[in-house]
DNA sequence: AAGATTTTGGCACTCAGTACTATTTAAAGT
DNA sequence: ACTTTAAATAGTACTGAGTGCCAAAATCTT
């Protein structure tokens, strides 16, 4: 259930202790939320599992739910990470779908389970944790939006790269949802093959339509 | 600046009493905010500019932010009361943004203004009242699914509806940025017509594409 | 006018988050 | 190895949002 305890050697000394506490720190929200509820934990009580005090936590998380959310947020980062890389050609919203996989690809092999475990956690939080996400998300789609009005020379205003940025993200969202439910069965290469499926199944959203009224004679 | 004062004649004494309190609250939050900054102004001054107690803000209120965005919050409740009235024919995109405009036609004369302000004040809190409001308006895009799968006979879960769902309310919210820039000129009938065309430019940012990259030889 | 009920104000409390200081610990220079 | 410099940390004190509780006041009922 830990993360992976040993980050890359040959890192400076420092730079190590950081990254072993950073997870501690993670590892211990995850747990300690995930068993007792968000609200009814305190952060000192986060603190004193990863063995640090009330400041330190500070120095590594801006704010209590940014811990319980460590594997959402390396996802994101990466994939940024690996938009900016990129060099787009074709159907942008297929770019995107491959950025995401690139990304889910470079991920550490204990992602998958951190990353259902906190998926159930932000789904038990609405008002805490999946707020928090939300939010968290919104600041990504406006980064994808920036990224890709530089990368094609369109306005970061432009609507059409709102829309992409945010289909990509929603797309990704709902696919999880029966992923997590079956347990994460898969890991994240059945999670990618839905995310991909989604993608695919929105052009049809557009044209849903309800049955036109057949006439104004009310019927049986 | 200040909103419409007189709620509705003839209604038991002690609602329309309520009502003041609640609109008191609201338009002291919506001015001590922008004069002095949401983190700067303390929710006691808020509840002293309204002549109530700290106790009873929280009987009105959950939270501080909500008392700040009750122009938003009216909107998007007229919104769902509007689409539950609804007897959907034709592409439900459409119909949404009929949903949209009949619930703005409902909204008392003030509503522009206070809209205005609202919004201009969410863009200059962020981390505060942008977080808030995203994790509002998911609230009510959750709602607007059900409503339209409860209509349509759909799955909860199709995926189609939270795309439509979430592009009405995404082209809404994108249409809105120069229409504050603007300083809302135009009213709340402007406002819908940008939506409108917002709503029309969605199926045009699914073909968007890269150019494709014409060979391999790289070079000037 | 008396009694039942709802609304309110005030108080005490918890805890997230901030600011600041003194102490420790790793890195760099000698 | 020893000193100096820079960084990370623990500890303390503080602010303010949000909750729970109870007594006082206002409103509705008969």
């Amino acid at each position: 259930m830990t993360s992976d305890a040993s980050p890359d050697r040959s890192l400076p000394l420092r730079e190590r202790k950081k990254l072993r506490t950073r997870r501690a720190l993670a590892d211990a929200a995850l747990r300690l939320f995930t068993q007792r509820g968000f609200d009814a934990t305190t952060l000192e009580e986060v603190a004193d599992e990863a063995e640090v005090s009330k400041s330190t936590f500070f120095r590594f998380f801006p704010a209590k739910e940014a811990a319980a959310v460590e594997a959402e947020t390396e996802l994101w980062t990466a994939y940024l990470a690996a938009l900016a890389d990129r060099e787009l050609s074709g159907p942008v919203l297929g770019e995107l779908h491959q950025a995401l996989a690139g990304a889910a690809a470079g991920l550490d092999p204990g992602w998958d389970q951190r990353f259902l475990a906190t998926r159930r956690l932000i789904m038990a939080e609405p008002n805490t944790l999946l707020k928090y996400v939300e939010h968290y998300r919104a600041g990504i789609k406006d980064q994808v939006v920036a990224c890709l009005a530089g990368k094609l020379r369109l306005d970061p205003e432009d609507l059409r790269l709102h829309v992409l940025a945010e289909l990509a993200m929603t797309a990704f969202s709902l696919a999880g949802r029966p992923w997590v439910r079956r347990g994460g069965q898969g890991g994240r290469k059945a999670l990618l093959e839905r995310h991909q499926e989604a993608v695919e199944a929105i052009p049809a959203s557009l044209d849903l339509s309800a049955p036109t009224k057949p006439a104004q004679n009310g019927g049986t």
